[in-house]
DNA sequence: TCTGGGGTCCTGAAACGA
DNA sequence: TCTGTCGTTTCAGGACCC
């Protein structure tokens, strides 16, 4: 049985400035960008009872909430409460210090170790206590909430804030999620909660009585079958200790569009510097340089180059001279509002001197795993009679001739996959596959395996004969 | 309302290379 | 040598989070 707790601190920015200047204390705060066209970044509970929320527009919350106080961030004071937060934090996490920072103001733990599950009593009372530190020697208040997974404990710490404390008890997670709307869960924003009103879907508990293909095939196929398994309380991501960053940027929005390229490179430049900065203080190097830009019509785009070889980019002068062509690709036509530069494919210095190819040679020294590719096993859909029969997109009984013994049920298949060369349209639907319409060429679909993992790809040709072919091809 | 900044992850298409 | 096949990598964009 596992035990998770999420920690969340409320209102966190506004609450440290109402905590460092009293005051501010019971009055609304606005923290965020103060320029003409910055956007709030956290609003005290004063200032949410008057419609001002985050992301919402500087300028708008002004006109909402005129007698706020409207503050730029002090990060460091952030960090500075944060950091404290955290130490209380590994306290509770204890010496296996299964302790997950999300960001400044959230955190997971894991205690499964310390305890029988979210209603254990020392799980509570560690739960109080921490709450109790947190208030008495950092000043702040912190929502928690308790389950058997990271879902169920961020959801938990959600329902009931600011300053408050729910368990969910083992078995509990469906009753608990049913009535909720499908935005409680994380990761549905706007667009997927708009898809999936589209299905007559508002609830987690309509969410979780779907059929999991139909998501799929609205969704994608990660996105749909986690959320189907969120929807019924199921949600098996460990608590990470440590997580690397992956990639590092700096990007800026300008407060008039620029249209002249020299400003533009001019201020690329700026940013590869604060960029090399920041790779330089961890003492990483970068493969993939991307720039990103807004348009003055808020249409994004961002181009991108990944330099050949192990050696990458760091300094700010290596990164403006990759940045360079691309930003020059870049239609400024009407001007741009935002620029942006990143640097990602993040490699440790020494590792980035070393010979890639090192490592491949070693993994053909290793002996191969035991269990066999899907990837390897599957037959072509260039061969559509060979599987003849019935399909059986579950069992795969007899549905996969060349490997019987690679069930079907290890490889899944996103839906739809649309191939469209000119007017042709070929069309696969989920799970063993269908050819329809008329078309020959090249479909690419994406597997999932047990050694392959995600994203693996195979490419396969449609023929005449495939579409010619009587009953659907089988893979 | 008129939309920041810094990230992560996912997906489809195309290029590449054996 | 040419061509088709197919796995891998890269690129671009979307959605989401805090």
């Amino acid at each position: 049985m596992r035990t998770v707790l999420h920690v969340d601190l409320d209102a966190f920015y506004a609450a440290v400035e109402q905590r460092d200047k009293p005051s501010l204390r019971g009055k609304p705060v606005v923290v965020g960008g103060t320029a003409w066209r910055g956007v709030v970044a956290t609003a005290s509970y004063e200032a949410r009872a008057f419609g001002v929320g985050s992301a919402m527009p500087t300028a708008a919350a002004r006109r909402a909430c005129p007698w706020a106080a409207y503050l730029s961030p002090r990060f460091g004071a952030y960090r500075a409460a944060s950091a404290r937060v955290m130490e209380l934090l590994a306290d509770l996490a204890g010496p296996p210090g299964l302790l997950e920072p999300l960001s400044l103001d959230e955190a997971y733990v894991d205690l499964s170790g310390s305890s029988s599950g979210p209603e254990d009593e020392a799980v509570l009372a560690a739960a109080v206590a921490f709450r109790e530190r947190v208030r008495e020697q950092v000043g702040l208040t912190a929502s928690v909430g308790i389950g058997t997974s990271k879902l169920v404990a961020k959801v938990a710490s959600d329902l009931r804030k600011p300053d408050a404390l729910l368990v969910v008890p083992a078995g509990a997670e469906r009753s608990v999620l049913a009535p909720l709307g499908v935005r409680a869960l994380p990761g549905v924003g706007p667009a997927t909660e708009a898809r999936l009103a589209a299905l007559g879907v508002s609830t987690v508990g309509q969410l979780a009585g779907t059929d999991e293909r139909e998501l799929v095939s609205v969704l994608g196929r990660a996105a749909g079958t986690a959320l189907h398994a969120a929807a019924l309380g199921v949600d098996p991501r460990p608590v990470v200790p440590e997580r690397e960053a992956k990639s590092v940027s700096a990007e800026e929005t300008f407060p008039t569009d620029v249209v002249d390229r020299a400003v533009l490179a001019g201020e690329l430049r700026r940013m590869a510097g604060r960029v090399a900065e920041r790779l330089l203080a961890s003492g990483v190097r970068g493969r993939t340089v991307t720039v990103k830009a807004r348009r003055y019509d808020f249409t994004a785009l961002a181009r991108s180059a990944t330099a050949p070889g192990g050696a990458g980019v760091a300094t700010a002068e290596e990164i403006a001279a990759a940045a360079a062509p691309l930003l020059a690709a870049i239609d400024a036509t009407g001007g741009l509002r935002l620029l942006g530069v990143g640097v990602s494919g993040l490699v440790g210095a020494l590792d980035a001197l070393e010979d890639p190819v090192q490592g491949d040679l070693l993994a053909d020294l290793l002996p191969d795993p035991p269990e066999p590719s899907p990837l390897e096993a599957l037959p072509a859909a260039s061969s559509p009679q060979e599987g003849g029969g019935e399909q059986d997109e579950d069992a795969g009984a007899g549905g996969v001739p060349a490997a019987p013994d690679v069930p079907p049920a290890a490889v899944s298949v996103p839906a739809p996959v649309v191939w469209r060369p000119g007017q042709d349209v070929v069309h696969v639907e989920h799970g063993a596959g269908w050819v329809q319409g008329s078309g020959v060429g090249r479909v690419t679909v994406r597997f999932e395996g047990p050694r392959t993992g995600v994203g693996r790809v195979r490419t396969f040709a449609v023929d005449d004969a495939d579409l010619a072919a009587a009953g659907p091809p089988v893979w």
